[in-house]
DNA sequence: ATGAAAGCGCTAACAG
DNA sequence: CTGTTAGCGCTTTCAT
């Protein structure tokens, strides 16, 4: 067989006798609840150093809490996802609470299945990152569990919401571009086969934002959206649409990096200099946009901060807050190497 | 108020209620245990379908298992971990197990602190993906809940494996090169700071695959271990240091694709052309390093096979297998831009 | 301030 | 084959 078989665990009752009380009292002091005296705090916490306890989770959930907190991934390679889950642990250091991961993938199917396993297991709240589900599933997911969802636009009082800033995003990046003389700056968005989420996705509100920004600069005829998706091949393909045009545009602003990289393959295969024939610009500031023969100029959404903001919320929501909070946290432009002044520059 | 309270979860009573049939006939059907008739067992079905039943996991933890496998992280950033996961995840499709990722940071406390959590939450079994603990320790945590471990060589007796075979892998690239025609082919490892893992890590794997490859192409008066970190910056101050060698190597081979993004760099502001100068090689072949601009020569360990691997070790230990199994997983060549024959190949 | 005791939803003997 | 029942470890009234 394995190993002798696994040591029973230390339970209350252990701490219970060990310090001469009830159980009872050593549920309060666990719980840090009224109604125990300084001294029977004490040796009650002693017993639990001396014992080694460690409260079982599923028990607690019987009755109370799990001090666990799920987070929906709807995508792992996601490449900003990282830092949202140091931002949501970093906000939960010092506190009893646990964070778990749960791979939800990108159908609403999987997705939905994730969720209710995690309701099943008790958790006493879920972050939901990217979701792809309508708002009235959300909502009641929210009458079971408290939720926070992150990265979608459009907010509903059952729960909170986190999002990037996609217009700012959007028009940070063609102010940029415009400030440098570019008039023909195109844009690459992701094409949402679900029916899902809509207007409320962050490619749509990139796009949206886009065009307003292109308005407010007075280049609205300059306004050219090629819809493929948020991937290296989409963005090759996009740019390919875009540099056979008539009059190709000077500048790509792809709606997510590694659309960008795509945009740049096809500007070296139809041998344009960056940013000499063409400037591009991405939206995320993943990893490796900063690395050198890169150094694409990108949108930074801070991913630690909307991380941290959404455990936030979600601890203040389980700890009674009613009312329904939507958070927008701004983003920033990092410019790098791959935008410039367009070619005929007058 | 938020909303109205919640609905009361629907239990096995209910199910019994409605199917006319004990709560015992209903939990034997759940777990598709003995000594139910097919006609109990279709009304059973039918009631749980009425009634949108749901098992709820933390009360079948307070007796049996929880259908949950925990996945340790000890770096939500290394790029092949959403492999892992999508192995992992890939083989338990149609079983029962939910997975459950836990985010546990690079250090040793951390990492326990996580995979206590795991335990304390019932986890059926758990997945440590290069933990930074003593085999001692990862001994004693097998005593209480079957764990199958990734990334880290060396077997024992009281849980299973899964690791990629570094050796080979050094190999394939030390032999791909010697073949080209290099001789001075130096290599970039990573110096472990804490001293858990020592030779069982990969690292020391890969370097001493690398020793013994060179060895084996009668190269050892070539071999050349340079030791910093697996960052970007580790790789940029490794090919420093090797590029200022009296007689340079003309190859290097980073011990992982990040630093060899950092030789490039270095390369490219020694204003080395490569291959032309200096062939780089890494290990992992991230996602990036097939994209045009970089086009690494790397090995690719195959993630997907190591999840899925482990996830059906760790499912069968569950289930009662009692000896030990050490997989080793080997990975491939993937050959690219970045390598060639050495610029005085005669 | 303290403790006794009744569950939470499920599983697993055990009895019928 | 079917149902009764005693817990699992913890929380939470409710007496004392």
């Amino acid at each position: 067989m394995t190993t002798g078989s696994a040591p029973r665990r230390v339970t209350i009752a252990d701490v219970a006798g060990r310090a001469g009380v009830s159980t009872a009292a050593v549920s309060k002091v666990l719980r840090g609840a009224y109604g125990v005296s300084p001294g029977m705090r004490a040796k009650v916490r002693e017993a639990m150093d001396e014992l080694g306890y460690r409260p079982h989770a599923a028990a607690r959930a019987m009755r109370g809490r799990t001090y666990t907190l799920g987070v929906m991934l709807s995508d792992t390679r996601n490449p900003f996802f990282p830092d949202i889950i140091e931002g949501v642990t970093g906000q939960l250091v010092g506190t009893e609470y646990q964070v778990l991961l749960g791979p939800g993938g990108d159908e609403p199917r999987s997705q939905a299945r994730m969720t209710d396993a995690m309701i099943d297991r008790s958790m006493d709240g879920i972050i939901l990152i990217s979701p792809v589900m309508s708002s009235t599933e959300l909502a009641a997911i929210a009458t079971t569990t408290p939720i926070v969802v992150i990265g979608r636009h459009g907010s509903a009082a059952e729960y909170d919401s986190v999002v990037d800033d996609d217009v700012v995003g959007a028009r940070l990046v063609v102010d940029h571009l415009a400030d440098l003389g570019h008039r023909r700056i195109a844009h690459i968005t992701h094409l949402d086969r679900g029916r899902a989420s809509g207007a409320d996705s962050p490619q749509a509100v990139r796009a949206e934002g886009y065009r307003q920004a292109m308005r407010a600069r007075g280049l609205a005829e300059g306004v050219d959206v090629v819809a493929t998706s948020f991937t290296e091949e989409g963005g090759y393909e996009g740019a390919r649409q875009l540099l056979a045009r008539p009059a190709r545009p000077t500048a790509i602003f792809a709606g997510a990096d590694v659309a960008a990289l795509g945009v740049l393959r096809a500007a070296y295969e139809a041998g344009l200099s960056v940013p000499g024939d063409l400037s591009v610009a991405g939206y995320d500031n993943i990893g490796i946009a900063s690395l050198n023969p890169i150094s694409l100029t990108s949108v930074d959404q801070d991913g630690h901060v909307i991380g941290a903001t959404a455990a936030r919320l979600l601890v203040e929501r389980i700890e009674g807050r009613g009312r329904s909070v939507l958070s927008s946290v701004s983003p920033t432009l990092v410019v790098r190497g791959t935008t410039g002044p367009p070619a005929g520059r007058e």
